[in-house]
DNA sequence: TTTTGCACTCGCTTAGGCCGAGTGCTAGAT
DNA sequence: ATCTAGCACTCGGCCTAAGCGAGTGCAAAA
């Protein structure tokens, strides 16, 4: 019988699909796999012995472990990964699916709305802990400014961004100001600064009040004031959408209590996981995650599935999953895949 | 030596001290208390046959029940009730935390913000689950409109009300309109309605729709659609704001998985928990659902202590915290009673 | 009315025993 | 050179029995 050595561990094919199986056994039902039961699975007409010789081996490359002497052998984190890189042959999910979820996708209305909805759809998917982190809008065009007093020195800023974005916030001022003060200080910079990035907007404010600084009035000054408040570049801090994090209740090796509040405190701190999709948000295509790999200790026992998305070729964030390490990838990787791309275009009909 | 019977239940000034006792020692570590360790506890200088008569008759009265044959005691729903109606001496929290606290809430400059903070004021001071209700904005004064038109005959919505409470809704219209229409439409609805409250602004529209139907034209037409759209009074959907709930991983009786992810998922799901706090909308100063009086099972093993949150004597919202059966009320309750009291008055401010 | 004493109940823990699944190794078969 | 069969061994899981400790209820004495 010839032995192809293939990729970089010089494993036999056999070992390869045995190690496959492997795996596949063991996402499936959790259970260590034992000789027996794998000789059995691959349908390979060899006996547990032998299995057990290959089995062996695996071990001796660190792709399994046994959990104890006598028990059968389990997938490491070197295996997983290797088995996800080499071996892994995902299946796309039914078609009728994806259609009805897409029409679901299209049907919201807002950014917002549609953001929520695909992380629905993801955990709804998997079963596992749907992600979505929201949208880092790139370009900031300035649309429309409004000024509003309200009581005790403060305005009510109302920007209006590229098509339907709104933000509002409230800035503290120095002193009182007239409604006509600021209908006027309104319409200068929207005159001034419309469709302009919002980046720029300040500091063609700032150069412009000094090149003019002879011409400086009352009205430029509550427009620098105002604006340089209300668009003070305060790092858009990121932030994200989690759904289904009670799916990951379900599984045994969360169970403990302990662990699984300390995941549910790392979800609300936001912190780490943002660190995580921020990594994610420079590769291309679907990234995984696996155990420790992720770097972050509360996760050691999680793998995250992730991919970006982006509508006309620009990068807009990241979506992915969360689930135990022992999750079933061949599923869960398109799914991952199409839902980003799926978001990509919700999000460009949307503008 | 006499025995005063006192409220309802003709128990003895003894027995209701020695139950007093029994709670607040159940309630500090959670186990079942026996007769010899309460002997102790009361101080009494009575022997633990006698306490056990007395616990005899509390469990007769069904305020007390042995988890089985020879275990201590362990209050029961009624039992709470009882404590927490007659028995109870609240005590009042440290001042100087409390100053600390009121400090933090007033520097939240904006609704949302104060909201997150106060929940998380809750969580923190009682280490259980915080829940602040969304402020009812019962009166809602239109205070200025303004339309912009987007792609694909979609047209934003800038609505403020009041202050400065800001809503962005996106709609669909039957038809293109060009920025001039809106503009007019919107100069129109703010000359015409600005400073009525919105529930009006729609039944006087189609009133005046009727009234001047001769004079219908392209602009009252626009007008008609997208406000009538915009002020569809999409019952306002109530929500909440929910912080700490790992706080409630940390407590053994409701350490069982599934009991957890069945309160975890009642929390997303919302509905439950909206229903219960809209019943405390109604009622005056502090509430509390013990165990299943709350009516929803899976608020079996927890309790729910709430109050409403008033300013300028209108009910606004209600807040409260959210823990197992087994809480300190002594604790508790003074500091949701506060805290409402707080949150009324930095509500008032930010106004 | 309270206390003492006593028999009894029951959950929890520990230890032992058995079963089953699985392993590694060696010797024999192909 | 490979594969297989056989065998001794390991170890976790489960069951059972025993002992302990906390607590009870009741009856009789103080």
């Amino acid at each position: 019988m010839t032995r192809k050595n293939s990729t970089d561990l010089g494993l036999s094919e056999r070992a390869q699909y045995l190690f496959k199986c492997l795996v596949e056994r063991y996402v499936a039902d959790g259970q260590p796999v034992g000789s027996r039961t794998l000789a059995r699975d691959a349908q390979l007409d060899l006996s547990p012995a032998t299995i057990r010789n290959v089995m062996a081996d695996l071990e001796d490359l660190g792709l399994v472990t046994s959990p104890h002497t006598s028990a059968g052998r389990v997938p490491t984190v070197k295996g997983y990964r290797f088995f996800v890189d080499s071996l892994l042959t995902v299946q796309d999910p039914p078609n009728e699916a994806l259609d009805r979820l897409l029409g679901h996708m299209e049907a919201e209305g807002d950014v917002e709305g549609l953001l929520q909805k695909t992380s629905a759809v993801l955990s709804d998917l998997t079963k596992l802990a749907g992600v979505v982190m929201v949208p880092a809008t790139t370009t900031r065009a300035l649309r429309q400014v409004e000024f509003l007093p309200l009581k005790e020195r403060r305005v009510l800023a109302i920007i209006i961004l590229n098509n339907s974005e709104v933000e509002n916030r409230i800035i503290y001022t120095d002193r009182e100001y007239t409604e006509s003060e600021l209908t006027q200080a309104a319409n200068y910079l929207n005159h001034a600064f419309g469709g302009m990035d919002i980046s720029q907007v300040r500091d063609k404010l700032i150069s412009e009040m000094s090149q003019a600084k002879a011409e400086l009035n009352a009205l430029m000054e509550t427009v620098l004031e105002v604006t340089g408040k209300a668009f003070a570049d305060r790092a858009r801090d990121k932030d994200y959408v989690l759904t289904g994090q009670t799916n990951l209740m379900d599984f045994d090796e969360l169970s403990n209590v302990t662990t699984l509040r300390q995941l549910f405190e790392a979800f609300n701190q936001k912190r780490s996981i943002l660190h995580l999709l921020d990594q994610a948000l420079t590769g291309r295509g679907v990234q995984i995650f696996i155990g420790e790999e992720s770097g972050y200790q509360v996760l050691d026992d999680c793998s995250v599935v992730t991919s970006p998305y982006e509508s006309d070729g620009r990068v807009l964030g990241v979506l992915g999953v969360i689930g135990p390490t022992r999750m079933a990838y061949d599923r869960v990787i398109p799914v991952v895949d199409l839902t980003a791309k799926m978001l990509g275009s919700a999000l460009k009909s949307l503008n």
